[in-house]
DNA sequence: TTTAATTCTTACTAAAACAGTAGGAATTAA
DNA sequence: TTAATTCCTACTGTTTTAGTAAGAATTAAA
């Protein structure tokens, strides 16, 4: 399982950016200062971010970035991807000589990893950008 | 979240100890020939699992672990938080002065993460050390 | 009574991952 | 021309991980 800062930042900083979207490009500064992240380490998720088509860059002055598809679209488990590898639980190799515990066959707890591998990605493929400001304005009120 | 080999190998051997349960006491070092887990770090394992009630021990020749209880009583959230402290992916606090993000407010993601953890802890709620033995039998078949 | 098998206890450690920093280059609106 | 921005690459202190090491205490069996 890998879930970290990066991560959870990036989720942030899109959510960030879902909010102020109609506002033209969304800088990193301003990102930064609103969600409390380092700029260089935005920086450098941003550059994942956009290898993934998740968002576009305007360069230069009065520049930032945009999200490519509209916050009903983009979910959650797109932006961990990008930024994370992947949610996974299991480190059993799939190959053939070996298996799990380097014996011959699967270990006898490879199915439940396999599942929760299974039920934590179904949660991050139901959740799109657009449920998060949602709740979250809803707390606000 | 934290879900590392420790916590994999407690449910692993937790697993091996309930396929044996009822041939006495299990050796560690059985367990560690058979889940191919080192002795050591077994012990330091089993300390834990110990003082959280799960396993009873029998020092001496001939001695090792029981089960407390009955496979199908003992739950993998249990044998998860014995080792591993807790699954929980929010660093958020839950101070009162201050946020996920160190300002006044929780952040964007808080729900999300609250949401997550709940649905893994009921995932490890659900499954007993009984599945784990009853699925892979089944796959051996 | 000795031996071997075991749990118990504490301390240490190499390697990897994490969470960034740092420094500067390229681009562009004003 | 300048300031604001993205882009790019390299570096790094700290913490965590996944153990190892060494020996003490206990007890069944020979």
């Amino acid at each position: 399982m890998k879930l970290t800062t990066k991560g959870r930042y990036a989720v942030m900083a899109m959510a960030d950016m879902a909010s102020f979207k109609d506002k033209g490009p969304v800088s990193l500064t301003d990102i930064s200062l609103r969600q409390n992240i380092s700029l260089a380490y935005l920086e450098q998720i941003f550059i994942k971010l956009k290898s993934k088509n998740l968002v576009k860059s305007v360069r230069g002055a009065k520049g930032g970035y945009i999200l490519e598809t509209s916050p009903e679209e983009i979910k959650i488990s797109n932006i961990i991807s990008a930024v994370d590898e992947k949610v996974k639980m299991l480190n059993c190799k799939k190959e053939s000589k070996k298996g799990c515990n380097n014996k011959s066959s699967k270990c006898i707890t490879h199915n439940l990893w396999d599942q929760l591998d299974q039920h934590i990605n179904n949660f991050f493929e139901k959740v799109k950008l657009q449920d998060l400001i949602k709740k979250n304005q809803t707390l606000n009120k």
